[in-house]
DNA sequence: AGCACTGATGTCAGTCACTGTCATAACCTA
DNA sequence: TAGGTTATGACAGTGACTGACATCAGTGCT
């Protein structure tokens, strides 16, 4: 992270960041699949929080207060965590290739909450759909939170949740 | 196209595909950026339709109503097409590094809608949250168009925006 | 015809991400 | 202490991708 944010994402070898970790390169693959991968480590305890609360939602909810819950489960997560985040989103929003990783861990999550409802019962695609409304009240939540300091990822996932209610109510 | 479904997609080369159309590798990269943007070609054709389709709009269309008629305006695209994607999907399918493209390619195609709802005035985050909703629903619709036989893509997105809506108004 | 300009292609050398394989050392357990 | 497991190193190799320069066909101008 520290060579990425002083010489940027390509100007940083593996061979680099290996050297500055007192390990080989090999060893650094052996850590993570991909050099793209530093950035996101840890991303799949968002995922497992996500399919947790998906699973322990009670029965009679609708499937999007499900993903509702699922996605307000990982708001805690978000607490103090702002200043590395934003060096994190600048390297990211710097690289296309970067941007593909991050809506790719999205569309995993999305597919894993999306069989999660179906366990639930329901069917596509609607499952598919509040998955990835889900996914989108995250994305359009997160990115306001970025943008905004001092504002609390839980509330901001509701109002963002309220906001897509609202739009569908509007109707098309 | 032909390659990838013989032998795979990590089994050819670049050198195998440039040989195969006579061409050098070289010339391979002044054509194609990557070697997975053979299978994403014409992409960009969808977002060109989709941002005219924003634009178009009527000014007192509803943000979630202009995403309706941009996504529709991209329908008759797949008629007659469903054999090649078929394979195309396969050979995606079995492969992340290529799923991530074609999110990548999506999460684009939300942004370029987004920003077309922003020129008409839509605020953040509903700008956002309506164009991921209008991929959501493209998704869904295009999954089922590819799992079912011989049904329209415009009747398939048009439910699965009625369903969208259906899922909202269940609350949350 | 002769000339300049442009664009597409070839050639070649190079970098770097990533992998397979084997050796080695640290460690844990019986 | 012996034997197995695990983390690391060493090393060679593949293949995607890039930069620099040469070549050549076409096109317009004189």
């Amino acid at each position: 992270m520290d060579l990425f944010a002083e010489r940027g994402f390509d100007q940083t070898t593996v061979a680099d960041i290996a050297a500055r970790a007192g390990l080989t390169e090999r060893t650094f693959f052996r850590h993570f699949t991909d050099k793209r991968e530093v950035l996101f480590y840890g991303g799949q305890l968002l995922q497992e929080v996500m399919v947790a609360a998906v699973a322990a939602a009670p029965p009679d909810a609708t499937p999007l207060a499900v993903v509702a819950a699922a996605v307000g489960a990982v708001a805690p997560a978000f607490a103090e965590r702002r200043p590395g985040a934003l060096v994190r989103q600048g390297i990211i929003e710097a690289h296309p290739e970067l941007q593909e990783r991050e809506v790719g861990k999205l569309a995993r999550l999305a597919q894993a909450v999306a069989d999660g409802l179906r366990q639930r019962g329901v069917p596509d695609p609607a499952a598919r759909l509040a998955a990835d409304a889900g996914v989108a009240v995250f994305r359009a939540a997160f990115a306001q939170w970025l943008a905004s300091a001092d504002r609390d990822m839980g509330s901001l996932i509701e109002e963002c949740f309220d906001e897509l209610i609202a739009l569908a109510e509007a109707g098309r």
